[in-house]
DNA sequence: GAATAGATTGTCT
DNA sequence: GACAATCTATTCT
C-alpha cells in the first residue's frame, strides 16, 4: 500500500550500457514488498558483468542455460542465481535484448524494516553503539537473504512489486568510488577490469578497506 | 585486523 | 565429479 506512491525506475534506466548502469544505480533505493512488510535498503555497491565477451560473466561465450537464460532477456528484470550452494546473489538485467548482461548488487544500507532484515538473517540488528549491524546487508548473499530474495524472484520485472527499484538522494560529489570486481580471480585480464562501483566510506559497503575508500 | 578452513548444492563438464 | 560473482567461525598476531 505505502507502494502507491513510489515510482519505480523505467526500463529505459536498465536498457543502456551495462557499465552506465552499474554507475548509475549506487545511491538507488531498493524496495522490497515482502510478507513480513516492507523493506527499503540503498544501493552502496555494484558491478558490471558484460557477458558474451567477459570471463567472468556466467553468460562468457554466449552460454546460454536454464541457470542464464534470464539474462539474455528483456532489460529491467531480475537474474537471480545460487552460489556455494546457499549465498542468492542478485543482478539487474541491462542493455539491449540478447545481450547478456548484468549488474550484481553487492551491498546495500537498510533503511526501513531493519529489524525485519535482522530476523531474515538470523542475527541482532543493532551494534554495540546502536547503529544498524553492517554485517546485515554488506555482501550480496547476505543482501538477499535480509531482503527475502530468491528464486522465486527469478526474472521477475523490476519496475513493479514486490521487488522495485526507485530513485534516491543524488550521491554527494566525489563519492563514487570505483574499483577491479571482487571473488572472479579465475577470470585472467578481465579481473583486473575497473567494473565494480560503490559510495566511498559507506560502512555497508563489502570487500577490504582499501576497496571502501 | 588478517588468514584460514569448512559449509553445502545447483550447474556444467 | 569439480566448481562457484560467499559467509562464518576460529585462530592467530
Amino acid at each position: 500500500m505505502e507502494s502507491r506512491s513510489i515510482t519505480p525506475l523505467p526500463h529505459s534506466f536498465y536498457a543502456r550500457s551495462v557499465l552506465a548502469v552499474a554507475r548509475d544505480v549506487i545511491g538507488k533505493t531498493l524496495v522490497r514488498n515482502h510478507p513480513l512488510g516492507e523493506l527499503r535498503a540503498r544501493i552502496v555497491e555494484a558491478e558490471a558483468y558484460r557477458g558474451p565477451e567477459d570471463r567472468a560473466a556466467h553468460s562468457y561465450g554466449g552460454r546460454r542455460t536454464e541457470r542464464t537464460e534470464a539474462m539474455f532477456g528483456p532489460a529491467g528484470h531480475a537474474y537471480i542465481f545460487l552460489l556455494y550452494g546457499m549465498h542468492w546473489h542478485l543482478n539487474l538485467v541491462t542493455g539491449e535484448y540478447d545481450a547478456p548482461q548484468a549488474v550484481l548488487i553487492r551491498a546495500v544500507e537498510p533503511l526501513i524494516g531493519i529489524e525485519k532484515m535482522a530476523a531474515l538473517r538470523g542475527v541482532d540488528a543493532h551494534d554495540a553503539q546502536g547503529r544498524a549491524h553492517s554485517t546485515l546487508t554488506n555482501g550480496p548473499g547476505k543482501l538477499c537473504q535480509a531482503l527475502g530474495i530468491d528464486s522465486s524472484l527469478y526474472a521477475h520485472d523490476l519496475t513493479r512489486s514486490p521487488l522495485l527499484l526507485t530513485d534516491g538522494p543524488k550521491l554527494a560529489r566525489g563519492q563514487l568510488g570505483r574499483s577491479e570486481r571482487i571473488g572472479i580471480d579465475y577470470a585472467g585480464s578481465w579481473a583486473r577490469k575497473p567494473w565494480r562501483f560503490y559510495e566511498r566510506e559507506n560502512r555497508f559497503v563489502s570487500g577490504p578497506r582499501r576497496l571502501r575508500s
